[in-house]
DNA sequence: CAACGGACCTGCCTGC
DNA sequence: TGCAGGCAGGTCCGTT
């Protein structure tokens, strides 16, 4: 259950086992993920020659030379590497079979995960257009989401967590950079000063690139291409852990509450 | 516009 | 042991 740093995790593992091998063969097994996967992919993909692995929010970019192979995680969904000869198992969607006799594998419990095509510039994808940026470029910063936020009453947490103001930050992530920020998640976003966004900018910077330097955060079922788990979870300060007590200022409890549907974790001392 | 709830799914855990 | 209920790391879409 991917946020950023578990789809970068996962893209960096793929890049080299992916870049130069051609596609021999395409098995779709289900068609029915969060928008179908387009019936002519197998025809579309064959014989086309994998030049790299990129990534626009937790979208992975599968480019082929002429057209992108989108694929996104949803909440559930892995992507390895595998023997051509791999025993199927449950929610095993797709397979993308590669000429050097391995296949890149997609599993998807839940089916909130995609795969589209587009031989367009990715980036022009009508779910790729409007987003916000990435959270460690150059267009992310302070000023930003103090600008996006005016006038803005919904919780922080919330927020930052809409694709459309930055990319990547999703729940986990979000309990933790506001955590590390000091400020409390029900904070309205319009009410918030240019100062406390700095410090905010830089916990979601400091928080995810710490999780992508880990590998990413494994709850339940992160795994990467060679399906290992990542190593954040021991790093978390707030999320998962309602009735413990902070581990900033070994004070107070941390606390859960529910912020628009989303399960929230704070310290009720440390973050106003 | 912004905000909110519902929708899409399966698996796993809890409590009766 | 069985079963209902709740919850899970995403995010689009329709309605106010």
């Amino acid at each position: 259950m991917p946020e950023l740093p578990e789809v970068e995790t996962t893209r960096r593992g793929l890049e080299p086992l992916l870049a130069g091998r051609t596609v021999t063969d395409v098995v779709v097994r289900e068609r029915r993920l969060r928008w179908p996967v387009p019936r002519d992919l197998r025809a579309t993909l064959r014989g086309r020659t994998i030049t790299r692995v990129g990534r626009r929010a937790k979208y992975l970019l599968v480019d082929l030379g002429g057209g992108t192979l989108i694929l996104h995680l949803g909440m559930s969904g892995t992507l390895r590497v595998v023997p051509k000869d791999t025993a199927l198992v449950a929610h095993d969607h797709l397979d993308v079979v590669l000429d050097a006799g391995q296949v890149l594998r997609f599993r998807d419990p839940r089916r909130f995960g995609a795969a589209l095509w587009t031989a367009k510039d990715p980036a022009e994808h009508p779910l790729l257009a409007e987003l916000g940026p990435e959270p460690l470029g150059n267009a992310f910063h302070a000023r930003h989401l103090f600008d996006r936020s005016r006038g803005r009453r919904a919780a922080v947490k919330t927020f930052v967590m809409d694709g459309h103001v930055v990319v990547g930050v999703g729940n986990i992530y979000a309990s933790e950079a506001l955590h590390l920020a000091g400020i409390h998640p029900r904070r309205a976003a319009g009410r918030i000063s240019l100062e406390r966004y700095e410090r905010l900018a830089g916990a979601i910077r400091t928080v995810l690139g710490n999780a992508i330097d880990a590998g990413g955060t494994t709850f339940r079922d992160f795994v990467n291409e060679l399906g290992r788990p990542g190593y954040f979870a021991r790093s978390l300060m707030a999320y998962d852990r309602a009735g413990e007590p902070c581990l900033t200022c070994g004070e107070a409890t941390i606390r859960q509450e529910v912020i628009g549907q989303r399960s929230s974790y704070f310290c009720p001392r440390c973050q106003r």
